[in-house]
RNA sequence: GUGGUCGUAGCUCAGUCGGUAGAGCGCCGGGAUGUGGCCCCGGAGGUCGCGGGUUCGAGCCCCGUCGGUCACCCCA
């Protein structure tokens, strides 16, 4: 469509989202909003932007987010800083220049962005709502924390929908697995994938996750993590897995959930939405992150949240047909065929007054404005010709139901609307 | 980064063996001497993504390019 020398269009990957899809995004965040600060979460907000230290160190260098999705730019000061492409470590960058006092909750709603090819549901930038808990090793707070999840999807409508834990194993068990794991990979590295042979060396538990025929014999046959788990993390996981079935919440245990960020320690997780027909299922995912904070320079601190996709979870709505959000139609529709002075004064009054009115603009004809009334939703149209004019009065025609229309004067109008907040008796 | 697929009015699309463009919806106006929805009539709106080639002639064929879309990879 677009050209060399034609209207730009949003880039590739990204979108605008307009009425009625915005009036989803609002409910969507005031449902998220009011569930985190239940749980006892307050906002915050962190730039766009940061250091791109702060990605390479927490999210690792290995990880293709950081290795070749990352939007990284040098600003006219000479400082090199990369848009955000997850949220957790700019949570914790904060976490680290603020101390507050732990265990510190937040939760936050923001834009990603990362360098890939768009498909379904899948985009260069993408938004998240989420939460981080900095500061208890409590497997209760891992617990609560997918609990919040499970109950806003659930609050949205989702029911096709199902969740996979794991447990990464902490910095004393995951090393010597992942020793054994890539001795492992090294005997069998003939037969894995084109992709990790070249890779396993460095990342050898990403092997596990590979979806890939080849790497899957191989898979069957590695040394399993869950065996590997020391006493502690294996506490741990019992408890979480304890508290997710008091709390009623159904999982599935997949010691192959391995995600893609290498900041991960015992328990991750992942919702996938099993409504959604592409590949691209996961709709929110997370997990606990013991080092990350000192890995940001931070005292050690223990820390776990979650991020979940809007755009993902959206779509899954639209697939299982749940979470349809009615626009707010306005109460009244001003229609004034005497020059548009009287219209002017008569909606500021009334939205004064609190109440959502509309009216027509350039003077147009009756029909016409009559026809913005009626596609505008609205459930009156307030009349105003020569004679209402005249007489500082108003025709109230009602739009959705039969009822004769009736002239009260202006008075009787404001009177109502701040007596009673209703334009009719 | 790799591959498939598509690119005609604001939107969804039709366009038959190549002969310089149509529908529905939407929008604007009228049919009612002030009154929307249904119906009827009329109107505006497209250099057929862009560039090149073949041809007397290309929306239709060929090449390239840009963009959309889907998939791989990875993730939300």
């Amino acid at each position: 469509m677009a050209s060399d020398n034609q209207a730009p269009r949003a880039p590739s990957g990204t979108h605008d989202v307009l009425a009625p899809e915005s009036d989803r995004w609002i409910a969507l965040l005031g449902i998220f909003g009011s569930l985190a600060q239940r749980y006892g979460f307050s906002m915050v907000h962190t730039p766009m932007f940061e250091d791109v230290r702060v990605f390479h160190r927490g999210i690792g260098e290995g990880s293709d987010v950081v290795g070749k999705e990352m939007y990284e730019f040098t600003d006219r000061g000479g400082r090199n800083l990369a848009l955000r492409p997850e949220g957790t470590a700019s949570i914790v960058r904060a976490f680290v220049q603020h101390r507050p006092a732990a265990p510190w909750r937040a939760w936050y709603a923001t834009p990603s962005f990362r360098y890939e090819r768009p498909q379904a549901g899948r985009f260069r930038q993408h938004h998240q709502v989420g939460v981080e808990v900095l500061g208890s090793a409590d497997a209760d707070v891992d617990v609560e924390v997918i609990t919040l999840a499970q109950r806003f999807f659930e609050g949205l409508g989702l029911t096709r929908f199902t969740l996979n834990i794991n447990s990464m194993g902490d910095e004393h068990c995951r090393p010597s697995y992942t020793q054994s794991l890539r001795d492992y990979l090294e005997t069998k590295a003939s037969e894995l994938c084109k992709e990790h042979q070249a890779s396993h060396e460095n990342n050898p538990l990403r092997v596990l996750d590979c979806k890939r025929p080849e790497c899957f014999a191989v898979i069957e046959g590695a040394p399993s993590l869950a065996e590997a788990l020391c006493d502690s993390c294996r506490t741990h996981f019992e408890r979480v897995k304890d508290g997710l079935r008091k709390a009623g919440i159904v999982f599935e245990i997949n010691d192959r959930l391995v995600r893609g960020f290498d900041y991960y320690t015992r328990t991750t997780f992942e919702f996938s939405s099993s409504a959604l027909e592409g590949a691209q299922n996961a709709i929110g995912g997370g997990g606990r992150y013991d080092g990350l904070v000192e890995l940001l320079g931070g005292p050690p601190t223990s820390g776990i949240g979650f991020g979940i996709g809007i755009e993902r979870v959206l779509l899954a709505c639209d697939a299982e047909n749940v979470f349809d959000i009615a626009p707010e139609v306005p109460e009244a529709f001003v229609v004034d065929v005497t020059g548009g002075e009287r219209a002017r004064d008569i909606v500021e009054r009334l939205r004064d007054a609190g109440i959502f009115v509309e009216r027509a603009y350039d003077n147009k004809s009756m029909k016409s404005q009559l026809k913005s009334a009626d596609r505008s939703g609205a459930r009156m149209a307030l009349l105003v010709g020569e004679e209402e004019a005249e007489s500082e009065s108003i025709t109230i025609r009602m739009l959705r139901e039969e009822r004769e229309q009736v002239t009260i004067s202006l008075d009787e109008l404001f009177a109502r609307a701040t007596t009673t907040g209703s334009l009719l008796p």
